[in-house]
DNA sequence: AAGTGGTCTAGACCACCAT
DNA sequence: TGGTGGTCTAGACCACTTC
């Protein structure tokens, strides 16, 4: 594999912490032990252990050895991601139903997300997606034309839309953009959630890339109140989510 | 000061960056130009550029001069932990009334989240935000006993506590803890923000620590639907935002 | 082919932590 | 006081981009 020095030395760290060799609280062997058990420089060891500080697996402090913060890196973006990973990671038996699937033209503002031609064809799926048994949230999705056909061909009940067209067509999400916000729940909400019409009910917009920026969907999901939280930590140093104004507010 | 080299040639090209030497699409000079410039070694210069990547102000790619990809630095922590900090960074007018200021005990969970005793004595505030003259968030927010003085000697229409016990106590927001969802409004939420009871309003939890640790406040903001969206931007290689289940969903 | 960033080495000094 | 991480240097080779 052509993998550098420094990632083979952290990917061997990595899954040290995980299997417990390196019990979180516990010290990290100093950078020179490192640096003569790899038989590599020390600058190399850092180049190492400083991708597994920005993984948030390990802690510093001048002057002390290393330390374990966690066992597992945080999947966050496949958590965000993908409901199906997320459900899975928390240990929650999931299903979903896809209950339309239809061909038609994008409007205006699904063509501007998706980087296509006004009006050119795209491919609308309604799914309705339960955890424990308890229907959670609706999905709608709108997929680019050149991911289109994939889907089509998925089944109903396809757990994870993502890990499959990933793995059929090796289409992977890399990146993404989410919009957070609450609205009432619509006619069609209210029946699918089982909840009252115009009841809150959380947002999450997203729109997801590959690799290449190529756009993959445009989806709104939106979650019954109190079943799913959407958690930030944030400092002065680095500090990814913002807020923005909603069409509610005078420009 | 006590700065280090690296963050010294950080400063500078941020800086530059800033006031336009290096627009936003444009190459940075190379490490050997900025090395020789500097009179420092390259990996010194590149622990600088290092820093300013980690700040999404610049890219790279092998082969190629680097990019220069934004002029500023996203503020995204402040506009995250301070709803003055943000509207003034969207242009909006702000103000803000204080409507309640108490001292309660505080309730179990207050308690837990502050770190303090159970039962000890909080400062409790609501607050009614607006957003060129629409009220736009109710804000009911917990001090620690250690910062209780500050807060209360405030003037009722104070437009951002925290850049005020800054400036008078030296007490700075680091970081904080966010959590995120959907709620319906209950009486006085719907008489402050003038909307029916029981509509959408999205809710922000957040706890506010110092530099050492130590909680700040504990606050639970309400937005009214539409007024606001959170935005993220995620990929597989950094993704701070998550999803955790609430408590509607069996364990 | 020349230039550039990505990786790696083998040293060095300092500030800070542990004991 | 000795060990540790933080910083810095002056080289080197390679993969990749640019021309």
């Amino acid at each position: 594999m052509g993998r550098s020095r420094y990632e083979e030395i952290a990917e061997s760290l990595r899954q040290a912490i995980r299997s417990g060799v390196h019990p979180p609280g516990s010290r990290l062997p100093s950078e020179s032990d490192l640096a003569a058990r790899w038989e590599a420089s020390r600058g190399t060891v850092r180049q190492a252990v400083a991708l597994l500080a920005s993984e948030g697996l390990i802690g510093s402090r001048q002057g002390a050895r290393r330390v374990v913060l966690r066992q597992e890196r945080r999947q966050s973006f496949e958590q965000l991601n993908s409901f199906a990973q997320w459900a899975r990671a928390m240990g929650c038996e999931v299903s979903s139903r896809i209950l339309t699937r239809t061909t038609r033209p994008a409007t205006d503002e699904e063509a501007a997300r998706l980087d296509a031609e006004p009006g050119s064809e795209v491919l609308y799926v309604l799914r309705l997606r339960h955890l424990d048994g308890e229907p959670v949230m609706v999905e709608r999705t709108v997929y680019a034309d050149w991911v289109a056909p994939v889907v089509r061909a998925l089944p109903e009940d396809c757990v994870s839309i993502m890990d499959s067209i990933a793995e059929r067509a090796d289409i992977v999400a890399h990146h993404g953009e989410h919009l957070i916000d609450a609205v009432a729940a619509g006619s069609e909400d209210a029946r699918l959630l089982r909840v009252r019409r115009a009841s809150p009910l959380l947002r999450q917009r997203h729109l997801t890339y590959t690799a290449a920026g190529r756009a993959i969907e445009w989806t709104d999901d939106r979650y019954r109140a109190g079943s799913v939280v959407f958690n930030v930590m944030n400092s002065a140093a680095a500090a990814p989510l913002e807020r923005r104004a909603g069409p509610g507010v005078a420009g």
